[in-house]
RNA sequence: GGGCCUGUAGCUCAGUUGGUUAGAGCAUGCGCUUGAUAAGCGCAGGGUCACUGGUUCGAGCCCAGUCAGGCCCA
């Protein structure tokens, strides 16, 4: 009988599945976004607007796009489309950094012997198809920008922008050649940025070394000879080029007798092999003697198997930590070495080449051409034959590595190019205090300490897949470096490529710019952080719908030692002002244990982001960005996108019951006009003033969080609203009037009015998070055939007061008294469905005397209420007498007083016999 | 080893200038519904706020240290 009454109700209707099916149905949205060319589309409808420059930072173009990068690309995406939606022209040229080591090291592994120019033309290809792959991954995220058009750091007129923004470093005397130890790495020969540095575990070799005096200090002690100085060192194989031996002057010294010899060392905290540890409590000639560092000073020792002095010197640097307090200093190999060897005109020994392999100016004609670290083992044997070994130990210590090729890195002293950093750092530390908003704050603080200890900034690379560094040789072997000169070769870049530069022989590239005869070219490259660097001016200043400084850079925590700061330096160097205004940072993504997820592939679990596009879809990546605080290390796990994947789920089942429930809104509202907004109605009950009032702060929430670029808030607010205000408030609560009143009852078109407005705001504020889905949610609403939501402004606040929501929040209180009522009655099998149930609700409200029994029982979804006022609010609930109606289901009184419809309540016999005459 | 940062329920997040019994969604368990149905609704359980000490009448919040983790640097 009931299935009768089944088709008199207005239930709802969409053909807005229920299930998304992203993975297929994205696509398609891709395909129809591209052929009706969005993006254009939506910067031709932002002209004239207030301009948001968000430029791309160029990711590497080498290898798969995988969770942190898609990390980066979509918050990315969240920025423009949000500033987009608030009203703003946001365009996005995406780039890539083209050039630089990871590609090169990749390409030589693969074919050894190439060419220079072999080597660049198998770069280009393998950088383009990797451009390529990355370009369809970030477009498959749905991240929007002139994918056509792309910046790329190999383009010949960005190359032409780098070598223009050289010639004026040149100019500004910014650059400058010396011969210092740099990072080296053996397995790459070539010299490495610090970025370039990674540290590992590693055993090494420590020994303790005697230097002997020489005759004449030893004749300053009356002590038993030879007399020792004793150093400790873990690289031996820089034994070769040791200049001088440093000690501390705020450190005590000793000197100690042990088996017919003594020994100069510190008083360190440990153990010294065959030495032991020295303190005072055992001062006495055979126990050790203070030796003070004046005398110290004036100490010359012989080279323990090599035929020469070297002197005592003294430094800061020199700690008790470890050794004994004495440091072999060889300033060829060590940082600190140099500018100690510096600072007492010691000179460079630096007798390694390219491949760490020690040359003849080792003076140890065996090794010569002998892989420093294979020749530990036999700087050790030496030692030992010439009575010179103390010890040896095994010493386990992080070491730094080429971040390549995986060889240990050493000191080598080389020729380089540098940026004189200290030209620039007052001015860049007042850009970052003074003319910058950095996102999370202490980003500022960060940066700020490491342009603070940062030393120059080595810009010379040995290697061939680069930017040319435009530096000649006259005839006589001096170099030329000259911005007239670099500007001329920049012009020729700009038209024929960098290639010039390996393609041409010395005497052409001269002749073509003007160069006398005679004059060669250096082979090296410049540092790819340069190249990235300047993209403020080759990309942001030149493009036409872009502007220099741009509005926000967005990358990971590690740019601020990275790319924000070599953006910074090159612009404090040309525009003497910081290339941004906002600097946001984001965390690097870790598992659930809070470790990270290994970038080198180690990792067991997928971590590439095409695997997660195929299995849940671009928008399930998109919401997990979303609902993250990125300030921090941000999480990520299987979990996480199961749980997303219902929160989704909610989400469109939320969007399809109110398309559901707007299928026959249309025709009335538009009054026939299908293109027109439904006429305003005004909303009637205090559920539907409600949740409009609700409506009103969750769209001032996500507006501010979205201003302030808090996109987590966005997620919580909408997730909230979706799932508790809606889904189980007013969607649960205007079911009755919505499926049982008559189609057109004022109370129920009120409603189709408020659900339509909540509708359309839902998929704006959704839409640059959940680009695809808010997409086609936007085009089940009513009137259909519109543009795209991206097109759409996010809604605005009308200015509603909150009158409803004090009220509601009280009825709230009370409909949870008597839902335990319930719930306890349930238990008891009094009832089972509510609608059963016969309430009598003691309200210590005033308000269920104000509002309506009618709405009383509709807001507390119960079929019978009875309301007494009580001093405390409880509920008492019993089986309700009254009889079922066929068609609303609830228990009314007035069922069965129809003879025509003896099975319906009042209402519904109203509705039924209305739909009747309307038939007829 | 140094700089910067993070640590609140199983998961993701709230928690105002220190002030009652630390909140929400999801997940879990139990129940209802079968007219949002590969959906929906209700109820319930779940936290020594990483740890230790301190300041205070009072600390998730302030201070110091420890532990764990991240980025950067050595």
């Amino acid at each position: 009988m009931s299935q009768n009454y089944k088709d008199t109700l207005n239930l709802p209707r969409t053909d807005f599945p229920m299930k998304a099916n992203l993975p297929a149905r994205e696509p398609e949205l891709l395909k129809q976004w591209e052929e009706t060319r969005l993006y254009q589309q939506i910067q031709n409808s932002r002209k004239g607007r207030e301009l948001f420059v968000l430029h791309d930072g160029p990711p590497f173009a080498n290898g798969d796009v995988h969770m942190g990068t898609a990390l980066n690309k979509i918050l990315k995406d969240f920025v423009v489309k949000s500033q987009t939606m608030l009203g703003k022209r946001a365009p996005y040229v995406p780039g890539w950094d083209c050039h630089g080591l990871p590609i090169e090291y990749k390409v030589v592994k693969e074919s050894r012997a190439l060419s220079p120019l072999e080597v660049r033309k198998k770069c280009e290809a393998f950088a383009r198809k990797f451009i390529n792959i990355q370009r369809e991954q970030f477009k498959r995220l749905g991240v929007f920008g002139d994918w056509e058009n792309p910046y790329l750091t190999m383009d010949p007129k960005y190359e032409a922008e780098i070598l223009r923004a050289f010639a004026v470093f040149v100019e500004e005397g910014l650059v400058y050649r010396a011969q210092k130890p740099v990072f080296w790495s053996t397995g790459a020969q070539t010299a490495l940025a610090e970025a370039e540095v990674e540290y590992q575990e590693r055993d090494d070799t420590a020994v303790y070394v005697k230097f002997p005096l020489t005759e004449e200090s030893e004749r300053l002690f009356d002590y038993q000879r030879p007399i020792n100085l004793v150093i400790w060192t873990t690289t031996p194989w820089t034994l070769p080029a040791n200049l001088a031996v440093a000690f501390n002057p705020r450190m005590n010294y000793f000197i100690v007798e042990r088996g017919g010899e003594s020994y100069i060392l510190a008083q360190t905290a440990h153990e010294v092999p065959i030495i032991g540890a020295i303190s005072f409590h055992e001062s006495g000639k055979r126990y050790g003697t203070s030796v003070s560092g004046q005398l110290l000073r004036q100490l010359t020792y012989r080279h323990p198997f090599l035929n020469r002095t070297g002197k005592v010197l003294a430094a800061d640097f020199v700690t008790p930590e470890t050794g004994t307090g004495l440091v072999h200093i060889a300033p060829g190999h060590g940082e600190d070495d140099y500018w100690l060897g510096r600072t007492n005109n010691l000179g460079i020994l630096s007798p390694v080449d390219d491949h760490g392999r020690f040359t003849e100016e080792a003076g140890l004609p065996n090794l010569t051409g002998k892989y420093v670290f294979d020749a530990n083992r036999d700087i050790v044997q030496l030692l030992k034959e010439r009575g010179m070994l103390l010890a040896v130990q095994n010493f386990h210590h992080s070491y730094p590595y080429c971040w390549r090729s995986k060889t240990p890195i050493i000191f080598r002293n080389v020729e380089q190019f540098f940026i004189r950093i200290d030209a620039l750092r007052d001015k860049a530390l007042e850009a970052i205090h003074k003319e910058v908003k950095w996102i999370p704050a202490w980003g500022e603080n960060r940066i700020a300490g490491t342009v603070e200890s940062r030393p120059d900034w080595v810009i010379s690379r040995q290697r061939s897949w680069g930017v040319p560094l435009p530096v000649f040789y006259s005839k006589d072997g001096n170099a030329i470096l000259d911005a007239k000169i670099i500007r001329r070769l920049a012009d020729l870049v700009a038209e024929r490529g960098s290639n010039i530069w390996f393609e041409l022989d010395d005497a052409t590239l001269a002749r073509e710019l003007g160069l006398p005869p005679g004059t060669t070219k250096r082979n090296d490259t410049i540092d790819v952080w340069i190249d990235s660097g300047v993209s403020h001016k080759a990309v942001c200043a030149l493009h036409p719908e872009l502007r220099d400084p741009a509005d926000m850079y967005l990358e990971a925590t590690d740019q601020h030692r990275g790319w924000f700061q070599s953006s910074l330096m090159t612009s404090i160097a040309l525009n003497n002002r910081a290339p941004y205004k906002i600097c946001v940072t984001h965390g690097f993504v870790v598992d659930l244990d809070g470790k990270k997820i290994s970038k080198s592939g180690m990792y067991e679990k997928p971590t590439a982001a095409d695997h997660f596009v195929g299995q849940y879809g671009a928008d399930l990546l998109r919401l997990w960005a979303s609902s993250i605080d990125y300030t921090s290390d941000v999480p990520f796990s299987e979990e996480m996108f199961t749980r997303l994947s219902d929160t989704y789920r909610r989400i469109r089942n939320t969007l399809r019951i109110l398309v559901g429930n707007l299928y026959d809104f249309t025709a009335v509202a538009g009054g026939g006009d299908p293109g027109q907004p439904a006429s305003p109605m005004p909303a009637t009950t205090l559920i539907d003033r409600w949740i409009l009032e609700r409506l009103e702060q969750v769209i001032r929430d996500c507006r501010s969080a979205y201003e302030a670029f808090e996109f987590h808030k966005v997620y919580h607010t909408l997730n909230q609203f979706c799932a508790v205000d809606l889904s189980s408030l007013y969607v649960d609560i205007t079911k009755d009037r919505m499926y049982c009143d008559a189609a057109d009852s004022p109370r129920r078109r009120a409603t189709q009015v408020v659900m339509h407005e909540i509708f359309n705001a839902l998929c704006q504020l959704l839409a640059p998070i959940l680009a695809f889905t808010a997409e086609e949610a936007w085009r089940h609403s009513v009137p259909t055939s519109r543009d795209s939501v991206h097109l759409q402004e996010l809604p605005q606040p009308k200015g509603r007061n909150d009158e409803a929501s004090a009220q509601v929040a009280e009825l709230l209180r009370l409909r949870g008294v008597i839902t335990q009522a319930i719930e306890r009655a349930r238990q008891e099998k009094l009832i089972g469905n509510t609608l059963e149930a016969r309430v009598i609700l003691h309200s210590d409200s005033d308000l269920t005397e104000e509002v309506s029994q009618e709405e009383l029982e509709e807001f507390f979804i119960v079929s019978d209420l009875t309301v007494h006022h009580a001093k405390e609010a409880s509920a008492s609930v019993t089986k309700t007498p009254y009889a079922k109606c066929a068609r609303c289901w609830r228990h009314r009184l007035t069922v069965g007083t129809s003879t025509a419809h003896p099975d319906l309540c009042d209402r519904c016999e109203r509705v039924v016999a209305g739909a009747e005459k309307s038939d007829r």
